[in-house]
DNA sequence: ATTATCTATAGATCTATAGATAATGC
DNA sequence: ATTATCTATAGATCTATAGATAATGC
């Protein structure tokens, strides 16, 4: 049953990646951990060898989908034609980013509920946030830095509001009203 | 035991009331049917006389979120020196605003978690929240209706995203930062 | 010998229901 | 007699832990 010192190291990577997407998914109170570790393909047991608790892992889940986010629009960067900025926008405020939430913002998908957490969590997904702000502070066409972070974080809150909006409305056409006005909009800004 | 008619209308008002209240502060998932019977006073037990599931309830918190949100700018927009539109902002984007989500935005403090609701809920919440956004048509200065519409949208994006930012943001400075900047900009918008 | 993982379970929730109780309203 | 509310509980979760198992790594 017991497997490599660099086998378990992996095992817990992956744990991680897979809470990283399902709890963007689900909600951190939508999973539990025996699912969880069944979708990682391990025991319920083996958790608490890893974690000290959930809210470990929702920690640690929370700087992993940053990792994740960052490590895309590198790469996003490197094959689009769009400038940087604008490639993101259009991916940030895309139908396919509103449903693949388990891939997508933290911020629009746990933001809300992370205000409710404990200050673990809180400060974990505080400083995630800020890398997420850094991120789009250096891509953002601004006149100088002070207006790239003002713009950045007005930005930034325009379009976690959309996917909010477009995510929770049943209806398809006003979705996709909200994500392209903003996207819009989000243009004429910066 | 038993009450009277009105009574019981009463204690089912008083259910939803508390339900729209506690929903907002703690999620659909972090208050359970014991304890918001507790918190109106009844038992557990006496729920399901009221309401066919919790999911029924969640879906008439939303309306009765609204409702009292309405009602709240009503108020304000007699009492207030400001425009409609300008006090609407004001209280939104407010600390008050930030530490109260349970007598706040519905979308704000629970757009995420209504995404992954059942049919019944999500139906309602989008009802409730296209109510929300007709008030803020309604009351936004714009050349004509279809710019008031497109303002709107854009505007109650931004106003959840701060909102969701904001509240989720450990850091006071950032989250009082990300709440100015927003006003600031929304208000040069309309 | 150490330790990563497993099985099994404790103890605390949660939603929902069944049946008893007692006051209302015919 | 009807019915709003109560007590009690079923059955399904949930987090966390204890102790067994078996392969790794000294």
């Amino acid at each position: 049953m017991r497997v490599s010192r660099e086998q378990a190291a992996e095992n817990r990577e992956k744990i991680i990646t897979i809470a990283a997407k399902l709890f963007r998914e689900k909600g951190f109170d939508g999973i539990g951990v025996a699912d969880l570790m069944k979708a990682a393909g391990l025991t319920h047991g083996g958790f608490y060898g890893h974690f000290s608790s959930k809210e470990d892992l929702m920690a640690q889940a929370c700087e992993r989908a940053v990792d994740e986010l960052l490590q895309a629009g590198e790469a996003r960067r490197k094959e689009s034609k769009d400038s940087p900025y604008h490639a993101f926008l259009k991916n940030y405020l895309s139908v396919e980013h509103r449903d693949k939430p388990g891939a997508g913002c933290l911020m629009a998908a746990l933001g809300a509920e992370a205000a409710r957490q404990n200050s673990t969590v809180r400060s974990a997904f505080t400083q995630s946030a800020k890398r997420l702000a850094s991120a789009l502070i250096e891509i953002i066409p601004a006149a100088n830095k002070k207006k790239a972070r003002e713009n950045a974080l007005i930005t930034l809150s325009m379009l976690v509001g959309a996917q909010t909006i477009a995510r929770a409305m049943d209806d398809e056409e006003v979705s996709q009203e909200v994500l392209t006005l903003v996207l819009k909009k989000a243009k004429e800004i910066s």
